[in-house]
DNA sequence: CTGTTAGCGCCTTCAA
DNA sequence: TTGAAGGCGCTAACAG
């Protein structure tokens, strides 16, 4: 019965307890996790020895012997945009109580950060892992592709995941909110965004809402777009700058938001009536925007819900499915008192 | 030199890289992690080979074999609050290049949810864990006091940590802003906070505004509590309700930013004149309060540096220290246009 | 410069 | 209901 002395560490093993209860290794491991058969009694013994010796498993060796690691990886382009936090949030709701963990990583928007995080991230033997997009670079997707994990792209369902997409259609979001802007009347458009090659989604949304317009036989007249992240401030600039060139705008359409709210601030500041000298659309839906004294008129996207919804598909099943899934989050006009 | 086939998951492992190279596994693994002398053909040939076998590492192996994990725990208490994904910024900025990944976990501010998070978390062999604030359950703080890994116990430095502390001073803090509006000559101090038991260091900035306050022979006039976490909605709300309640209010202190901000949209949407009218002063400093058409006046604290000092300390050395160690990252009033 | 040997701590499989 | 043997994939320590 008597192996080996415990870790070097002095940390305290399987072996350890095991001794302490006077049975073997196996039966303490079985308790632990529930599986097989235990007279009740042993199962007490052996429970009381465990808080005895403050045992910690360790879940290396557990992964390892038995190939299932019990790690979510993360991957997020940003924790600056509340955004992904939200995901976050969800990834993590999802999560609670299950035992597995999430490793997570921040990839800055960028493809190639991409590539080297699910390098690394798979080395963790993953039984899933979130990506954000649908665009990643040829080796990372290979890796995906390859790997044995579950895997979820979530955001945007604009083109086919590898295995699991969960988010709205950006194009279409794009698309819907121009037409409801034409709807209510407005034909003087403009346009303030920010980094596109990054955050690409927001691209898809200006496409979407450039078709809007030409359906309706309008063109933009007029766009500034930040080459950096968004923000607040960098919203309240832009247009400032925007409305400096271009005079006679019905509305100005936002990347999202957060620029939204700076423009909202712009106005506020400048004396511009919101709605009636100038309307603002955002997207994203965010708390604070519906906090403002005039609520921000926005499309809603379901950051939670898609962080949540993306981890309980992967943990459903461990087996990668034939066939991609695609699960649509949708998005609604938030009507707000800025457009 | 062949000794068995791959893993039964198909998976590569060490081994078939070896034999492809016509080398032993221990070649190819010192090659892989840059030890030891390598001839530079060898080297090529076996790189070239883990190319060709699109070889994965595995992590679980590598750190059983080596205890040492290469892994971070994070237990934040919320996702919600954005001070806390600022801290996870900070965190992944340090661990960016190290080979270091996070385990990220949320506690949603209840101290027996973080034991056992602690407790999970630590049975991934961490060499570091980062948590949130100086107070833990009992068992918490034995298991992290027993464990291999540093400990950074960010946000407050009120009291002593088991190793690390990064952070402020928040009582101090309280205590300064009280003593800053004191000179700014306000008498009527009023007061909109959140959940004390969940975000006890709202409650020490309380505290400390408190001193300031009775220093100066001054009392808070009224105060409003919500019993729930910190939102613009709620600041607004209980800004509201403090206000038709009692008159002659000269300065209203939030528990935080988010809350300041709402406080900020009350008095906009309520045709109060900020500062003129009613002053407000927040806490922590966030872009958006500083983004408004009128900057609010609040306390910088530093949530990236915090995060991002901490985990630059904890991977400077392995070993805890005898001593612990304190690391003020400070905070600094702005002054902004509300108060 | 490269290889051999012996685990790391746990779980799977099979036997009792 | 319990145990013994063997191995998961990798690396430390020592040879050569």
């Amino acid at each position: 019965m008597e192996k080996k002395r415990s870790g070097r560490r002095g940390s305290v093993t399987l072996t350890d307890v095991a001794q302490a209860a006077g049975v073997s290794q196996i039966t303490v491991s079985r308790i632990l996790r529930d599986k097989g058969p235990v007279a009740e009694e042993t199962r007490q013994r052996v429970l009381a020895a465990v808080r005895r010796t403050g045992y910690v498993p360790n879940r290396l060796a557990g992964g390892l012997a038995s190939s299932g690691s019990r790690l979510v990886g993360v991957i997020i382009p940003s924790l600056s945009n509340i955004v992904f936090p939200e995901v976050l949030r969800g990834v993590h709701a999802a999560l609670d109580g299950t035992g597995f963990e999430a490793v997570v990583a921040v990839s800055d928007y960028g493809m190639a950060h991409e590539e080297r995080l699910v390098s690394s991230l798979l080395a963790w033997q993953l039984e899933a892992i979130v990506v954000t997009g649908l665009r990643h670079t040829k080796l990372a997707r290979t890796m995906l592709e390859r790997c044995n994990a579950r895997i979820a792209e979530v955001m945007e369902i604009d083109s086919a995941p590898i295995d699991v997409a969960v988010g709205l259609s950006h194009r279409r979001a794009g698309f819907d909110m121009g037409r409801y802007l034409v709807e209510l009347g407005y034909r003087r458009f403009g346009y303030v965004g920010h980094d596109w090659d990054a955050d690409y989604r927001a691209r898809l949304r200006y496409d979407g809402l450039m078709l809007a317009l030409d359906e309706a036989g309008l063109t933009l007249l007029d766009e500034e777009r930040f080459d950096g992240p968004s923000s607040t401030q960098v919203g309240r600039e832009m247009l400032r700058k925007l409305l400096a060139r271009t005079r006679g705008l019905d509305v100005v359409v936002f990347s999202n938001d957060d620029m939204a709210t700076g423009g909202m601030f712009h106005c506020m500041g400048a004396g511009i009536r919101l709605k009636q000298d100038l309307a603002i659309f955002g997207f994203n839906g965010l708390d604070i925007g519906q906090a403002l004294p005039m609520p921000l008129s926005t499309v809603r996207s379901n950051r939670f819900l898609i962080g949540k919804l993306a981890v309980e598909k992967l943990l459903e099943q461990r087996e990668r499915p034939k066939l991609p899934t695609v699960i649509d989050t949708g998005y609604e006009i938030v009507v707000g008192a800025t457009a």
